[in-house]
DNA sequence: ATATTTTTGATTTACGTACATCAAATCTTC
DNA sequence: GAAGATTTGATGTACGTAAATCAAAAATAT
């Protein structure tokens, strides 16, 4: 049987009030009787009951979501996560809301984490715009005592309390190393299409990516990034432009969203064996891509993990405890067709 | 505020004592009284809270977890991270103790979970052993209502409730597809390094090997199997004899452990980088290789996420509850230098 | 109508912890 | 050794649910 802390008033032999007094570092309690107490405490392995604790304490803990509105499919997948985790944590004393914003709308999102302020919840989690008023209105929740994570994208010039994603450095470096192998002897430029240089994560995939071939392929040559604006149409005609201008395009990197594009480009030029992609995220056109051998390697962070490690931070975060990183770490998925995870419902 | 059982009470017009029986599914109700707090469950949106629940009923769950004695450093790693998993759950309820049995002993094993059987746990996870023998014990837990979830290594033919691992047929697919690209052109036979053929994980990651190798890259010869028993020095006789006895080796699929043997016979051959290297699970052996460019890929699972897995597993089944399969599904983790996770202390 | 069964209400205790109050005991200090 | 301050004990209530008891009410059978 576990120890309660009436065991631990038994065996330090002083009273239950006492007992409480040195578990909640409470005042009037010499240091001889505390002494007693703890002493107690480490032979019986007391461990406080964290369920019952919160039970009385009448915690409960309300976290607030921001995310970008719009129809980005990864972006919806997300949103989807965060729904599911907030009806699992309902009987859990954790009530989740969601606000969405418009997308890369700066002053929407700093009026967001206003309002949100205004709600005085436990934690906020955001899809960070890399942008200082946002970076200003994170300061704001974070004097009111109130634990910020960042989501998928990072805010690095504020004092977020953890960015909950991947290292897209990493995945570009990797991208990078794959796409260098993978083409192997076989001559022609590699081409790389962004969503926006303005957003921080294709910034850094990019960095990644060209660091790699530079470093490891150097014959190779990588042509000027072009800029999709994460929008299938605007991809399609960039990449049919590009698969026109160089008949022996190699490889193409697509590091931002509008994949739908990519492929139907490749497609129509009848290359899409030819040319040896990789792209980000696994959706449902992604999936068929990859399936069909139109995209060779898909990049993908896990929505779900993503949304469960947040809430995690920001429970931590909210009562002053440590968090594991090592179990925080976001990692990089690689899929292959051979390693597709079944799709499910 | 959230709604208790006293405002669902209150709401249905009816006494607390019928909205207990109601909710616990009690006898002496009459269906038109059940159904009219069914409906104010409905319409206040009340969830039972969890831990008030858990705490009034005295529920505690008490796992055991049977693994593998030895110095397979995966292995050890994985007990790591079960110790670390009891100290955390030690604040909730969970109790959490460690059998270690001979590895690959039918007998120990079949013996450790009679005595896991005798300790009438709510659950056990076990690295199992494939044998009949085994598959009987485990029977015989599931007859006394205990949950059983394999971990790493499953046990088909049993009725275990689940099993918290990487499907290894996909994992071998995954490493022949990128041992096919990774060669492109280059000249040469592949070898196959396994660790015994009577362990199910390797025969099902040479399987999905072999049929990626034959399917889309069969022109690339295919040495015969040779068989490690996981043994650091056994493997590093026969990689030196393969590269022997083939100085045109391409590359090396090593689908067991033992890969110290692998990387050593690879550097004191001067091949370690002329021959492409895949190998399973990090280790700090494995990730040293990697970095050094003797290893080319690793394929991984990770292992704390398989115990946590497991552990969330065995209380849902303990509980009588479903899992929420996406979440519990153990991916396949590709790690290039690239995309290596940070060293942890 | 009465007897019998079934259904419902009212009330209590318990789980392990938090927190508050007030009295009693123990220390300081002069 | 008395006055004051500090420390400790005893006790009760609360959190939200589970589970039990016994009485009261309502339904059903005779």
């Amino acid at each position: 049987m576990r120890p309660t802390v009436h065991d631990i008033a038994a065996e330090a032999g002083v009273s239950l009030a006492t007992v409480d007094r040195v578990l909640n570092n409470r005042p009037g309690v010499r240091s001889v009787t505390r002494d007693k107490v703890e002493r107690a405490i480490a032979t019986l392995g007391y461990v406080r009951d964290v369920a019952a604790a919160n039970l009385a304490k009448g915690r409960s803990y309300s976290l607030i979501f921001i995310l970008p509105a719009g129809e980005n499919s990864f972006m919806r997948g997300l949103e989807a996560e965060v729904r599911a985790a907030r009806a699992r944590l309902a009987a859990e004393r954790t009530e989740i809301a969601i606000l969405c914003v418009p997308a890369f709308d700066v002053c929407a999102m700093a009026d967001a984490l206003a309002e949100a302020r205004r709600q005085r919840p436990a934690g906020v989690a955001v899809v960070a715009v890399d942008a200082p008023e946002v970076a200003q209105a994170v300061e704001h929740l974070r004097e009111d005592g109130i634990a910020v994570v960042t989501l998928v994208s990072d805010l690095p010039g504020s004092t977020r309390d953890h960015f909950a994603g991947v290292d897209n450095i990493a995945a570009g470096r990797t991208a990078g190393n794959l796409m260098g192998r993978f083409l192997g002897d076989r001559a022609g430029p590699v081409a790389v299409v962004a969503g926006s240089m303005l957003v921080r994560d294709h910034r850094e995939r990019l960095e990644g990516f060209q660091a790699v071939m530079r470093q490891c392929f150097d014959t190779r040559l990588l042509l000027p990034v072009v800029e999709g604006q994460d929008d299938a149409a605007l991809v399609e005609k960039l990449v049919s432009a590009l698969l026109e201008r160089h008949p022996d395009l190699a490889g193409i990197y697509s590091l931002g969203a509008g994949n739908r594009g990519l492929v139907a480009a490749l497609e129509k030029a009848g290359r899409a064996e030819a040319v040896c992609a990789i792209a980000h995220e696994l959706t449902p056109y992604s999936r068929t891509a990859l399936l069909s051998g139109a995209i060779d390697v898909l990049l993908n962070q896990d929505a779900g993990h993503e949304v469960r490690s947040a809430i995690r931070v920001l429970k931590a975060k909210a009562d002053g405890l440590a968090v594991i990183e090592a179990q925080e770490r976001i990692r990089i998925d690689i899929f292959l067709k051979d390693n597709l995870p079944i799709e499910q419902a």
